[in-house]
DNA sequence: TCAAAGATACATGAATAATGCATATTATAA
DNA sequence: TTATAATATGCATTATTCATGTATCTTTGA
């Protein structure tokens, strides 16, 4: 019962960019390309992991449209959207996986026509969802000035 | 993001006690044994399961105090407490482990000194389980007389 | 004393997450 | 136009954890 790392990367990169790039508003939910775009060297630097898994999550938050990605020389990525649009149930359920917490069927338990757990385990997986829609991207940012100087004394 | 099914077992093989014993009310926080103990060859043949996993989640119901077990010739075991005074909360934490649901260490992550995350998420986790803190295993034997009829009819 | 039950330790298998590698594609700059 | 730097993508491999299997010990009642 824990968040898979790949989870942890997407918020850490969100977390990254929002730190660098400040809290834009924007009001056509888009934000300006940065000079220099961040790259997925730059996040592996400063968290030390390795480039293959973090590709593979830049991607994604790009197909999610949370952030916009460049190819090509001078490419990277950069925010999508302002930090407070980006809903943290939003990024934890697309990058998990909305699987329900209990698995009845695969292989079939006898007790399902009877069973009132899995509905109360549903239930209470939509309250912890819930409770991460009060937050966005905007309230990892608060300690904004101490992760900036974090990441750019890290790598 | 799942239960373990090992949770899971434990889970069915308490409604199964639940379901055969009834919902007896005892003062003494303990219940009688029935003429005739649950084994885990019985747990094993109703929900199709093998008996390695099932012996060591009944070892750990007993350890936990909320079945008792006895070994030797008609030995087995049957619930030491009343459905109403078994919490789901607890019964879930105990066997699913209670550890933290994101990973700050393990690499340790540069990030946590200015880190708003984990908190929130931690949080999060302690609403799912207040949640399931409102529900017994009695809860789960609502339908009763059902739940009878099919591990009766099953294995 | 035998047989039926759980207790325990260790080994193996399976599933999935994490990582690695190779190559394609794209965009920019020289 | 070509080299280079970046993401995109598919497949292979490794690592971790969960699930299961095998063997043996211990306990208890008949």
């Amino acid at each position: 019962m824990q968040l898979k790392k790949y989870t942890d990367y997407g918020l850490r990169i969100l977390m990254y960019l929002g730190a660098k790039e400040g809290a834009k508003e924007s009001s056509n939910n888009r934000t300006e390309a940065p000079e220099r775009l961040t790259t997925i060297k730059d996040i592996c630097e400063t968290f030390s992991l390795s480039s293959n898994h973090v590709n593979k999550v830049v991607h994604h938050l790009g197909r999610l449209q949370l952030i916009e990605t460049r190819r090509g020389k001078n490419g990277g990525f950069f925010l999508a959207k302002a930090p407070n649009e980006i809903r943290l149930d939003y990024v934890i359920r697309q990058l998990e996986g909305d699987e329900p917490w209990i698995e009845c069927h695969n292989p079939y338990c006898v007790a399902l026509p009877a069973c009132e757990l899995n509905g109360i385990v549903a239930r209470g997986k939509e309250l912890f969802y819930d409770y991460l829609r009060e937050f966005t991207l905007a309230d990892l940012l608060k300690k904004r000035g101490q992760l900036q100087q974090i990441f750019s004394t890290a790598s």
